[in-house]
DNA sequence: TAGCTGACGCAAA
DNA sequence: ATTTGCGCCAGCT
């Protein structure tokens, strides 16, 4: 029998970024959409920002207007920009 | 438990 | 096309 643990919205968001594949970006609305809280953008990015875990490439989303938002930079000096260009993606 | 914060999103001007 | 304001949701103190 599994145990009775609910996913809290943090950690389906880790699992959908962590999903995202290298060269591809999702918008915060999809990342919240695919965690199951379609509208919870703000939530997503709330839940990022505090992220410190490395094993999700949280650089991978951005904006749905197109922009690619903020980060942390946790990546050594990189910026969001650097990275995204650097797997592929121009905008 | 309640209130504040914020890597967003969309509409209107 | 750009800027401003309001609404939305979950996390943190």
């Amino acid at each position: 029998m599994k145990t009775i643990r609910v996913a809290s919205f943090r950690e389906s968001v880790e699992k959908v970024v962590r999903s995202i594949p290298r060269g591809s970006v999702m918008t915060y609305g999809e990342v919240a959409y695919k965690a199951g809280r379609p509208g919870a953008a703000r939530a997503v990015g709330t839940i990022m920002s505090k992220n410190d875990d490395m094993t999700v490439p949280c650089h991978r989303v951005i904006r749905a207007d197109g922009k690619i938002g903020a980060y942390n930079g946790l990546r050594g000096g990189k910026t969001k920009a650097e990275l995204l260009r650097s797997e592929g993606y121009r905008g």
